[in-house]
RNA sequence: GUGGUUGUAGCUCAGCUGGUUAGAGCGCUAGAUUGUGGUUCUAGAGGUCGCCGGUUCGAAACCGGUCUUCCACCCCA
C-alpha cells in the first residue's frame, strides 16, 4: 500500500452494521410518511445554481458546493473580473450547477415545474442526501441525509397539527422518548419587531433572540446593540429575556407586548390553536413547548416554526426542524401557494439512537445458517439444501473453501451467524444434516424438511 | 470563513527535557486439537511514527506548511 487512500472531510463510509441500522431508520420514517398520506418524490443531486443561490441568505450561499463547469471553463471568463479576483462575479462564470443544499428549495422548484400535473394539496416526502461546505463537527457533516415531509396548497392549521403528530409517531416508533418539539411563529417575531420599531432589522433581531439559551440575556442585548437595534427597543423586550421565566410565562409576557400588533396577535392565535389541539389529541413520545425565542430556520418561513431538540441527556443540536412558508414557490413564479413542512435529520437521529442504545437488537440482515465445506462432493450435497432453504426465504451460505473446520466455525462465530450445518460423508449416506446452534452448542441430526422447519 | 485541538501496528493507546534495532493490550496468522468456534497455552507476521520541508552530529519528539480529527464561534440537520 503506497499512500493510504482517504475520503473528503465531513464524509463517511458506512459499514454493513451501520447501513442496516440506517435502513431501519429510513424504513420507519417511510412507513410513517406513507401512513400520513405523503407520497415519495426524488430530485437530482445537483441543480442549476440560480435555483439554489440566494435562497438561503449570504451565509447559505457560502455553504453551497458549486460544481465547476466542464471543459475549458476559463475561456469565457471576463478578463477584468479575473484580474481583480472578483469572487462573486467569477463564481457565476465558472460554475453553473451546484449540489443541493436542502430538500425544500428543490421541492419548491419541483412544484412550480410540475404544477399542471399536481393535484393540490400535494403531500410529498423525500429522503435524500444534501451537501454543505461547512466545517465538520460532531453530528455535523458535509454530506448528510434529510427526510422531509411537506404539504403545499393548503393554509389549514390542521397541517401543522398533523406534522407535529408525524414527528411524534416517528419518534415513538423508534422508541426515542423525551424529544421536545419547540414551536414558534414568524408572525410573533414580526409583531415583536414591529412593536419595538425594528422591522427592517427583523433577521438580526431574531438571530440574536434565538441565542438566548446559549449566551444569556446580556449576550442577546449586546448582540442586538451591535446590530444597531436601539436601546429603547431592547428595553421593551427585556421581560422576554428573563431566563427564569417558564415558556408559558413568556407567552403571557408576549401577549401583553403584542396587544398593539395585528400580525403578532395572529401569530399567537395560530400557535395557541396548534398547541391546544395537540394537548387534546395527546402525544406519545414527545412534548411540545412554545418557545418565543425560537427563530432558527431559514428566512423563508412565514408562519409556524418548528425545531426538535434531542432528549436532554444527549448532547446533540436539533434533530429536526420545519415551518410554514407562504411564499416559497413565489420565488419561482408561482404565487399564492402556501406550504408547510418538517425535516428529520437522519444522521443526528442515528447518533442519538446509538448513544441511548435504542436500536433493536434484532436489526440485522445477517446470514442465518452457514454450511461447512468438506470438499466438492459434500458441497454439492450441501448446495441442494441451501437452495431449498433459500427458496423458503432463509438466508443460507456455503463456506467457499474446503478449509479446516476450526476456521470455518470461527468464521460463523465472527460473523454472528446463529447456526452451522455439518454435512459430510455420514450425513450424505443417511440423507440427513447436522444442525449446530452456535450459541448453545447443541447439535441435532435432521432430514431436509425438518432442517427447514427448525430454521424458519 | 475565524480561533483552538488531534494524528504512532487493523483497533485503543504508551513513548520522560531530541540519543542505539519504536512498545503494550486487543485483533490477526499458525500450531497444541486430521468432523467442531467462543476459553487457555505457544510461536509468528504487521509500523514511510498523517504528509512535505526545515533546525540538528542525531527528530516519533523542536519549528514551518499542508491534510485529517474533534471542539468553540458563524451557521445549521
Amino acid at each position: 500500500m503506497a499512500q493510504k487512500p482517504s475520503i473528503p472531510k465531513g464524509t463517511r463510509d458506512f459499514t454493513p452494521e451501520e447501513v442496516v441500522k440506517r435502513n431501519y431508520l429510513f424504513d420507519v420514517m417511510k412507513q410513517a410518511f406513507a401512513n400520513f398520506g405523503f407520497q415519495p418524490i426524488e430530485t437530482p443531486s445537483f441543480e442549476n445554481s440560480d435555483t439554489l443561490m440566494g435562497k438561503y441568505g449570504d451565509e447559505g450561499d457560502r455553504l453551497i458546493f458549486k460544481i465547476l463547469n466542464s471543459g475549458d471553463f476559463l475561456k469565457k471568463v471576463d478578463e477584468t473580473d479575473y484580474r481583480e479576483k472578483d469572487y462573486a462575479k467569477l463564481t457565476g462564470q465558472i460554475s453553473e450547477k451546484a449540489l443541493r443544499y436542502d430538500l425544500t428549495v428543490p421541492f419548491a422548484r419541483y412544484v412550480v415545474q410540475h404544477q399542471n400535473e399536481i393535484t393540490f394539496p400535494f403531500k410529498r416526502y423525500q429522503m435524500q442526501p444534501v451537501w454543505r461546505a461547512d466545517r465538520p463537527q460532531k453530528g455535523r457533516f458535509r454530506e448528510f441525509y434529510q427526510c422531509d415531509a411537506d404539504v403545499v396548497g393548503s393554509t389549514s392549521l390542521w397541517q401543522e397539527v398533523e406534522l407535529v403528530q408525524l414527528y411524534d409517531t416517528v419518534f415513538s416508533k423508534l422508541g426515542l422518548e423525551g424529544a421536545t418539539i419547540k414551536i414558534n411563529n414568524r408572525k410573533i417575531l414580526s409583531g415583536l419587531a414591529e412593536v419595538i420599531g425594528a422591522e427592517e432589522k427583523l433577521i438580526d433581531f431574531t438571530v440574536a433572540l434565538d441565542k438566548l439559551d446559549k449566551i444569556g440575556s446580556e449576550g442577546v442585548k449586546k448582540e442586538m446593540q451591535e446590530k444597531g437595534i436601539s436601546a429603547e427597543a431592547i428595553t421593551k423586550i427585556e421581560p422576554l429575556l428573563s431566563t427564569a421565566d417558564s415558556p408559558s410565562e413568556k407567552l403571557q409576557t408576549i401577549k401583553g407586548l403584542l396587544s398593539a400588533s395585528e400580525v403578532g396577535k395572529q401569530g399567537i392565535a395560530e400557535t395557541e390553536f396548534i398547541v391546544n389541539t395537540i394537548d387534546q389529541l395527546k402525544l406519545k413520545a414527545c412534548s411540545i413547548e412554545i418557545d418565543v425565542t425560537l427563530a432558527r430556520g431559514l428566512n423563508y418561513y412565514t408562519g409556524a416554526i418548528f425545531e426538535v431538540a434531542a432528549p436532554e441527556q444527549v448532547n446533540m443540536g436539533s434533530i429536526g426542524g420545519g415551518g410554514r412558508y407562504d411564499d416559497l414557490t413565489g420565488i419561482f413564479g408561482l404565487k399564492n401557494m402556501s406550504g408547510v413542512g418538517i425535516s428529520f435529520g437522519l444522521d443526528r437521529i442515528y447518533l442519538v439512537m446509538e448513544e441511548l442504545d435504542l436500536f433493536p437488537k434484532t436489526v440485522s440482515a445477517n446470514t442465518r445458517v452457514l454450511f461447512v465445506n468438506f470438499g466438492n462432493e459434500e458441497a454439492l450435497y450441501a448446495m441442494q439444501a441451501i437452495s431449498a432453504l433459500r427458496e423458503a426465504g432463509i438466508s443460507a451460505e456455503l463456506y467457499p473453501d474446503d478449509a479446516k473446520m476450526g476456521k470455518q466455525m470461527g468464521y460463523a462465530d465472527k460473523r454472528n451467524i446463529p447456526f452451522a450445518v455439518l454435512a459430510g460423508g455420514s450425513e450424505m449416506d443417511a440423507q440427513t444434516y447436522t444442525l449446530k446452534n452456535m450459541k448453545s452448542g447443541e447439535q441435532q441430526t435432521l432430514s431436509l424438511d425438518r432442517l427447514i422447519d427448525s430454521l424458519k
